[in-house]
DNA sequence: GATGAATGAGCGTTCATTCAT
DNA sequence: AATGAATGAACGCTCATTCAT
């Protein structure tokens, strides 16, 4: 996959100067996710992200407001990087209910290996977006960032698949409602498994969880 | 309702000094909500509330450790009174159908009026809880709070509703992953509906959202 | 010696109610003779103190208007029990030298065991005025501590050491110079042997400091 | 000497950043030994210094984790200062006894007169070590920071003159003990000089202490 | 006399940000 | 464009102390 050299493009919305665009815009993507995954969102600064990349924290700046907007631009990486996996996974595959199935594996398992992009470990983006990504739009100004488009991945997502949702049933009254709920219930028991057990009924990484989300999808397309 | 003097008892291990047995107390709680209410989880101090009540923030520090301290006592609360309102919502109802019913509405619903409990305003209380409980579980010592037993109302509501399922069809394997997808998932499509309605299917406050997770439930239990 | 009841009293000055007179009296004493030792003297406050003996803070400012008067109560106590120890050590010897020796050997060693005074734990005691003492006289309201007599007991015990000094060499110019150097010296090298080896000859606890001292107060006396 | 140049380097364990390499690093250490002479090391806040050089305390953080830290600064420039001063002292002198005697005089007595370097007042300084230098390594963790070297430069000035100790009486046994001794009695005799006379035979200033301890030292060595 | 409740003041610390280079 | 230096503002927290009972 590496020689395809397939470069995920980031809406400008998302950063005062495209982090791609530099060794340094390169180094503090690649290093906030070992940070963020290492501390938690709510630890992490951009001073100990300065002292971690060897650089004056003010340089950051120059690539994002903020911790929040960085946030936002690795939860919208992760979703194009998702949405391009669904492509290549569905491709070519006529029954919906396949294409279905192997979308909701893809939403529902965290990323096990590290492999196509350069300088982003996607294993530990994939935990951060389980377990912190709720914090990028549960903010005081989701109306403002969402007019301006930094969910626009995420949303893209829910919309591929609640397509195939109505291809499968096209008078399905509530395709966004259940691709939506199967998404952010799975980083969730995700989370429960590991920290909550008696919430949930299994262990981590097990299938259960994409097992019962591919059957309440199933459910209702009967 | 009132001159039942129910009263909701919150384990001692979620205050350093039980808030219910003071006036200051009474008035951490009471304003502690408006003011979350208000300005949101993370903005919110103890510095702020202090103003607010016109009290030294040290004193705040006699109840509560610390704002996070408050927000799981709130949580607790919450999630007490529901199960509060679950037993009265379903005592004498023979058909465990009609209980389920009655459980996921309740689950699902924020509440329009507060009535019933003295100086806590369930409504505004309702919106914290949808919209930051998630916070207060999502934090880096989760495990050593849930062996404190700081969740153990939310757990408890949980268990409960479960057991009404297993009731219907004992061998189902996922109870709890069930209910707690459904409690999760109803809070964040109300988040969804008010602030990003692309992900969702509906407006705030409609039936949808019910009418969606009670099918769900029941698709699970044929 | 417990029978004998022999019973230090402490000069008024240094209490705002004796502690002597009353059971949480001699419980704020033993206590915080434990709990210096613990956290050291910084980090001691009457909270802590409080809740040790599950008392409202408060309440220990009927005895002490604070710790440091506390402090130099401990030490009173201390230097008081020195006196009587020197007393019962010298009594009936005829030499001098002897005399002295006995003397440095009191001033330079630390307790070992607790056996005479009912609430106050000697050993721990005597730890806390070896490595915290010397914060009881430096402080900025010295001169006036001074003038009220707070530190009357450790002169006295001074006094007492010199005078057998002059005994020997009436003629000697430095005898409170030569036996404060021996008290402070001792002190501050078994502080020095536990945590700051390079600057002593010895390990914590061995004969050497009370030989050095007593082979330095002889060299003198010759 | 002050076109000598002569610069005294701190150790870079001893601070975040170097307050040698700017105007405001100077000032903090100019002004620090000010106002820590003014009103004691318990009641020197980084907040006071930052009023007194008219800057915001969060930048003096920059420099040094917390006033301890600076308080062991401070020790370390003088001690490295009076082993500059050892060595110019005794430099091409044949006699032990006389290089041991002006080493003495050196350790015992306070400066009087602040002529070398720039921004320092040695007078003030000296001052504050004799009084206050005993808290630099009298805290919870002396044995971490004996570690990380934060005292080498008291240590290697004991060094130094025990050396010239044992090239008088090699079979000395305990030269740093005798001159830990000396330099820590010479400071608590001084000020008991000025706060506690009974407990010394002298006046401030005079030179009743370093004849005292230089009596002292070559008693053990005949 | 002892206690519980409450508070004001201040400390140490950190953050996000700006300015000058 | 990237960085270093500096800062204002606020946070979380604790202490010593007072007041009312």
């Amino acid at each position: 996959m590496q020689n395809l050299h397939i470069q995920i493009e980031i809406d400008s919305e998302l950063y005062s100067k495209n982090p791609d665009s530099s060794e340094l815009g390169r180094k503090i993507i690649s290093k906030s996710i070992v940070l963020i995954h290492e501390i938690g969102f709510e630890n992490f600064t951009f001073r100990k992200l300065g002292k971690l990349i060897n650089s004056n924290e003010s340089s950051i700046y120059r690539y994002f407001e903020n911790k929040h907007t960085l946030l936002v631009y690795l939860t919208s990486w992760y979703w194009s990087w998702i949405a391009y996996r669904l492509v290549f996974a569905t491709t070519n595959i006529e029954s919906p209910e396949e294409r279905l199935k192997k979308s909701i594996l893809i939403l529902t398992q965290q990323i096990k290996e590290d492999n196509s992009f350069g300088y982003i470990n996607e294993v530990l983006l994939s935990e951060i977006i389980f377990s912190e990504s709720i914090k990028a739009y549960h903010t005081k100004n989701v109306d403002e960032e969402n007019k301006r488009g930094c969910f626009k991945a995420y949303i893209a997502v829910v919309q591929r698949v609640s397509n195939i949702v109505l291809e499968m049933k096209p008078s399905y009254k509530y395709p966004h409602m259940l691709i939506s709920t199967v998404i952010e219930g799975a980083h969730q028991q995700n989370y429960f498994a590991e920290h909550l057990p008696k919430l949930t009924d299994t262990s981590k990484d097990s299938e259960a969880i994409t097992d019962f989300y591919t059957e309440m999808v199933f459910n209702f397309l009967k």
